[in-house]
DNA sequence: GCATCACCGAGAGCACTGCTCTCGCCGACG
DNA sequence: CGTCGGCGAGAGCAGTGCTCTCGGTGATGC
C-alpha cells in the first residue's frame, strides 16, 4: 500500500509537470527552466532532481500527456454513429483546435525534434492515438461497405504491425488505400503546422474555410466522400 | 568603392555564418553557440558581436540562407520541358532529398518556430521559393491546356498577393484548385517532416516507394496526372 | 521501542551560455 | 598628420543544467 511518503511524492510529481506545463505554455520548450519551477515551487532547484533525474526526462513527461491530450480530443470529437466524411472532418477539426489552444505543446510533438533526444519507447503508444482515431473512420467504412472495392490489391507497402492501426482488414482495404491514409494523416498535421507556424501567412483569406476544404480533399483521397 | 576594411568584414561575417552552419549540423539550433564559433575561430566571443548583433540574428542569416539552399535545389530539380507530372514529382523529390541531407537546417525552416522569434520580413522572399515552383509547374500545365477546365469558377479564398504565385491566371485555375495547390505544398512538407522526425518509423516498408506515391497523388489532386 | 537506512531538501559549486561594457589598438579619411 | 570610428580582448553580470555533500526525517527491521 502506499505510505504517506508515496503520496507525496506522487503529489510533488504531478505539481512539478503541472507548473513545467504552464511554463512551457507561455515560453516555449527551449525557454523551460528547470530552475524556474523550482522557484515558482518555492524549493531549491537541485531538489527537483529528486522527481525528474533531467530537463530531458522532464519534457518526456510533457510530451506524453501531450500526445494524451490532443488524442483525447480527437477521439471524443468522433462520433461513432456519423457518416464516416463527417467523423473524419470533425477529428480534423478537433485536431487543429487543440493545436490552437496549446501552440507550444503542439510544437513540442509535431515540430522540430530536440537534438540528441529520441524519443523513448513509452510515447509510441500515446502518439498513435490520433492516427488510430483516423484509421478506426477509415475501417469502419470499410466494413460498411462505403468504400469503393479495389481492383487488384497492392501489398507489400505497409509494415503488418501497422495494419491495424490502419484501418484492420478489409476486402476494401489494401495498402494503396492505407498508403493514402497516412498521406492524409501526415498532411492534416502539415496544414495545421504550416498554419501556426505561420507559412500560411498572406495565402489564404479564410483560414477556417480553406483547412475544411483541404480536409475532405484528403477524405476524398482514401475514399470517403460526403454522399456516401 | 570598398575598402579593405569592408572587405575583411565581409569575409569574416561569411566564415562566422559558415562556421555557425557546420555547428548546427552537428548539435543543431538550440545547441548553436556563439561563444564555441567564437572559439572555433580563436576570437574573443564578445568580438563576435561586432558582426552579428544577437544570436537570433545569426539565425536568421542561417534561415535565409538555408531556405535559399532549399529553394535552389527546387528550382534546379525542375526542368521545364518535361510533362508537369513528371517536373512535379522531381521537385518534391528534391525537396526530400535536401531536407535529407541537411535535417537539421530543415528543422529550422519547417519545424517549431523560435518563440519570442517571429521571422523577419527579410525571410519571406527566400520561403517562398519551393512554393513558386510547384505554383509554375501549375500554372505551366494549366497554360498548355493540360488540366481539366473548372464548371464553375470558386473565388474569394486565396488572397489576391498568392494568385501569381500559384500558377498566375488562367481559366483553368480558379480558387479551388489554387487552395488544393496550397494543401498539396503544406502536405509535401507535412510528409518530409513526419519521415524526417520519425513519425513514420514502423509503418511503412519502403519509404522511397511510399513518398513517390504519395506525391504522385498530391499532383494528381491539383490535375496533373502521369498521362496527360 | 529503538536503531538503521533510505529518502529528501538545501546550499555550494562547476562549466557553460548570451550579452554588455570598457579598455587599448590601428586603419581610414579629412 | 591628427582624429575618429571600427575592432579585438578581457572582465563581468545574470542565467542555465547538473553534481555533490551535508543535515534532517520518515519508514522499516529487529
Amino acid at each position: 500500500m502506499p505510505t504517506a511518503r508515496d503520496r507525496a511524492r506522487a503529489e510533488l510529481t504531478a505539481e512539478i509537470a503541472d507548473l513545467a506545463r504552464a511554463q512551457l505554455a507561455t515560453v516555449g520548450a527551449p525557454g523551460l527552466s528547470l530552475r524556474a519551477v523550482a522557484r515558482e515551487l518555492g524549493m531549491a532547484s537541485s531538489a527537483v532532481y529528486r522527481y525528474f533525474p533531467s530537463r530531458d526526462e522532464l519534457l518526456t513527461r510533457l510530451i506524453i500527456d501531450a500526445y494524451d491530450a490532443i488524442g483525447a480530443a480527437a477521439e471524443s470529437a468522433d462520433d461513432p454513429t456519423a457518416p464516416p466524411a463527417a467523423r473524419w472532418l470533425a477529428v480534423c477539426r478537433a485536431v487543429r483546435r487543440w493545436a490552437q489552444d496549446h501552440p507550444h505543446e503542439y510544437a513540442l510533438l509535431y515540430g522540430s525534434p530536440v537534438p540528441g533526444y529520441s524519443a523513448p519507447r513509452d510515447t509510441v503508444p500515446s502518439a498513435v492515438r490520433v492516427g488510430a482515431v483516423l484509421g478506426r473512420v477509415l475501417g469502419d467504412a470499410a466494413r460498411a461497405g462505403l468504400l469503393p472495392e479495389t481492383a487488384h490489391r497492392t501489398t507489400g507497402l505497409v509494415e503488418p504491425a501497422a495494419v491495424d492501426l490502419l484501418g484492420g482488414d478489409d476486402p476494401a482495404l489494401d495498402d494503396a488505400v492505407r498508403g493514402r491514409a497516412l498521406l492524409a494523416w501526415s498532411s492534416l498535421f502539415g496544414v495545421v503546422s504550416f498554419e501556426l507556424f505561420g507559412q500560411f501567412t498572406g495565402a489564404v483569406t479564410d483560414a477556417d474555410r480553406f483547412f475544411d476544404d483541404a480536409m475532405t480533399d484528403l477524405a476524398g483521397l482514401v475514399g470517403l466522400h460526403p454522399a456516401g
